[in-house]
DNA sequence: CACGTGATCTGCAACGATGTATCCCAGCAG
DNA sequence: CTGCTGGGATACATCGTTGCAGATCACGTG
């Protein structure tokens, strides 16, 4: 059915192999020869079964890429991202949704999806470090997103600790002293949501402002789980007069349901997120937040993957490149 | 390296066919010799390669999904809808962003992408019809987000007519009469713009309202396109009491440009947008909008094509289902 | 003029699986 | 006892490409 290389060697009347040295860029082919084969090429609309090419060289050019869901608007500006940083080095994404479930996740590292990349880049949601180093095999595997960390694991980190300070800094910087948190619960102190919490903490204690453990509301990070907390904090009657949604979801969840029940934001109470996704800039009021340095994580953490499937680099050396972050200051948090 | 089928079969005292036997179910295998195998495969970690397997077998058990950017909401909610449907019928999903670029669609659509993948879903911004036709190959190609229509080519529809015509009918019902498209140029009669600009003419024909071509303003489908469009309206000087945005994504930038300047929505101006993606709800004031059938237009593109990839249904017939839409009322044009 | 050298091209095996044809054997009818 | 049947397993070729090891040939050198 399709043209194969034979047919094209015959086409040129050359050798199969002169085909594909053809193909690779070998040096030393004639011109003439190589026109023409380039032409039986064009002429037969020949194309490299990818396929094929893959099981002889045992690379697949394709980098796995693991998240829970793309419909999470962050995770689909960062999977944009990292695609675009994958093709421009030769290489294409093929991502798996875990749904953030752990059987999920764990087939996606071992399973048969492996043998179709040459690596593995990874947003860990519910499998902790052991997990992951037992599960992975020995193909190259570089983490995202941070809800992991250890020492043996290459990853690309986010600054959550300082961005959250940062955030709460600038909230306390406008004078907001009760200052709400969703998206964690009061004793996290490892993932997104613990490190979070902590530069939150951080701040509260440089600017010598008393940590209430009322003000910590937990969640899901999604729109809904946003509005839910806000809704859950008001109706207890805790007062506050800011809120910092640990990503921006929440973030803008809080915000609607604020408005909903006609709170005056900033006046009355302060919004801030984390992420800076492109909604952030739109909402209304526009959402104050910390972009964690998405297009240099993307293009770091695929980086660091291609050398490590390519062997450059420190072979034996963990990395953990941390990418910039910096603040968003808008209308919700002047 | 990896352990192949060959090991498996040496350490279970059978034939490397015999362990494909067993791995692709065949019936008449005794118990223990099956259990032989499977054990062997258990205690070697043997894992099948695809590669190898989709060589032989012409298949790779993936579709191709070629879209503009998943960065764009609407698009990462749809492609995470096709990668669960596909999911479930055990085929896997490698995304290609064209960048809304002629050349990538183009080069999506013949090149190597193809051998990777055993048909194709597309979502066509630049190409026509012909163009279409032309670069597709013989493998199954199915068409989405209609901006493309052909009787000869398969495609899942969006009712563009009807749901806009009955967002607009919803605005007239408000009382507007002053109603802004953002998003279409007047001429426009093809394509999604086109389609839904002559579902709101419609709209306006039945109600007897007459159509205006000022309120006609046209803009990329983004944030900042919505934005800048309204603001281009306001400072004309038109008046008009309604805001049509032909997707969500522009209507929230106007939605967002209007709060800015001031203007109470939707007491003096109503918005309503096209999609209903998550945001939509959340908002503020949440966006009235109409849902296209997201979900099943997932389900209906990858039932067909990969009805085309295995031969099954009517091999001749041009199939075009439609899906249901639904108005979606909130806050911003109650 | 024989010979080394490097450019140019070729043939064969192999990647790891599956399709096809075949073989072996137990059970059973004639 | 022979021949047939069909379950259960096997051997071999094959998918389209690339790695490796040569083969060939022109050319300059001593």
């Amino acid at each position: 059915m399709a043209v194969t290389m034979n047919d094209v060697a015959r086409a040129a009347g050359v050798s199969l192999k002169t085909v594909s040295n053809v193909i690779n860029d070998y040096e030393f082919i004639r011109p003439a020869t190589k026109q023409r084969v380039l032409d039986a090429i064009e002429e037969l609309g020949y194309e490299t079964n990818l396929t094929a090419r893959s099981l002889r060289s045992g690379k697949t050019s394709m980098l796995g890429l693991v998240l829970a869901d793309l419909s999470v608007p962050y995770y689909a500006e960062l999977a944009s991202d990292i695609m675009k940083a994958a093709w421009a080095r030769g290489y294409r994404v093929l991502v798996e949704q875990s749904g953030n479930e752990a059987d999920h996740e764990k087939s996606a590292l071992q399973g048969q999806f492996r043998s179709l990349t040459d690596g593995l880049l990874f947003i860990p949601l519910s499998l902790d470090a052991e997990q992951i180093i037992r599960a992975a095999g020995k193909k190259p595997l570089v983490l995202l997103g941070e809800f992991v960390q250890d020492p043996r694991l290459d990853m690309v980190l986010i600054q959550n600790h300082e961005a959250s300070a940062a955030v709460t800094a600038h909230l306390l910087a406008g004078g907001r002293r009760r200052i709400a948190v969703l998206g964690a619960h009061d004793g996290d102190t490892t993932g997104s949501n613990g490190l979070r919490l902590n530069g939150y903490k951080a701040a509260l204690a440089a600017a010598g402002v008393e940590y209430d453990p009322a003000l910590v509301i937990g969640c899901e990070w999604r729109r809904d789980g946003g509005a839910d907390a806000i809704a859950r904090l008001l109706d207890s009657g805790v007062a506050f007069d800011a809120v910092f949604g640990l990503n921006d979801v929440v973030a803008l969840g809080a915000l609607h349901e604020l408005l909903v029940r006609g709170k005056r934001v900033p006046d009355e109470i302060a919004v801030a997120g984390f992420d800076d996704i492109d909604e952030a800039r739109f909402a209304s009021p526009s959402l104050t937040t910390v972009e964690p340095g998405r297009a240099e994580i993307a293009e770091r953490a695929v980086e660091l993957l291609i050398n490590r499937i390519e062997g450059k680099g420190s072979a034996d050396k963990v990395e953990q490149p941390e990418a910039e972050f910096s603040l968003r200051v808008r209308q919700s948090a002047p």
